[in-house]
DNA sequence: TTTATACATCGTAATATTGCAATATAGTTT
DNA sequence: AAACTATATTGCAATATTACGATGTATAAA
């Protein structure tokens, strides 16, 4: 159906899936590696690094800052994006808590 | 389009995407941490538990499986699937290096 | 005030994802 | 072999995502 039912899981494991949803695509992945070097950006500079149209570009940073994982602030004619430090880290943190919860010593069939 | 330009993209951005997104759907979380919990699953269990239909779960265990996230064991009629240790540790060190990169006093304008 | 620049939004086409019933496959039991 | 159990696959409908041209909006420069 395209629909994912989200009544059927927990609050965490929604979260989760989100996060995850909007690291999902390389286009995001770049544009959030391109913050790690540079700390800010804008639409346009993008556009000229990733080879994608504006209209694409603003797509993406539009799904980036619904999560909270970037913001933007007005200067000017522009629009500068930068990470959301909190957000980042607790982000991180919710990543780190699932990654950490395996041992892999506890499985006995493989 | 719905058709993702990865030939735009670095093999490390196409990467890192594939891996979020074989996480970016509750369910398969839901699978995830059922498995870090109990270390084996099946099929049928995971029917029981998510209560979506065994051919949706028959789906999302090969997702898992295509990114080798998962790994399934035949044991008689049914099959046993856990995490892949090697896999599951490299995926958390990819995602480590890419939140650990970020350094929060370096941004002036947030 | 006109023109230019930067960005967002709308509309749309192509493709991908989600979910499940129905069916196929394969091992197990009787 | 026939019936049963567990899982995979197929086919399909509903919805979501990706991409971009066209257009709207808002600030800056001329």
């Amino acid at each position: 159906m395209g629909v994912t039912k989200s009544d059927l899981f927990t609050e965490t494991q929604n979260e989760l899936a989100s996060y995850a949803k909007v690291l999902a695509h390389p286009a995001r992945i770049a544009i959030i590696q391109y913050l790690l070097r540079t700390n800010t950006c804008c639409n346009t500079t993008l556009v000229g690094d990733l080879g994608l149209a504006q209209a694409t570009i603003s797509q993406h940073l539009r799904e980036l800052k619904s999560v909270g994982i970037i913001q933007g602030t007005v200067e000017g004619v522009s629009v500068n994006y930068c990470i959301n430090p909190e957000k980042w880290h607790y982000i991180k943190e919710m990543l780190s808590e699932l990654f950490d919860s395996y041992d892999p010593t506890n499985c006995s069939t493989c």
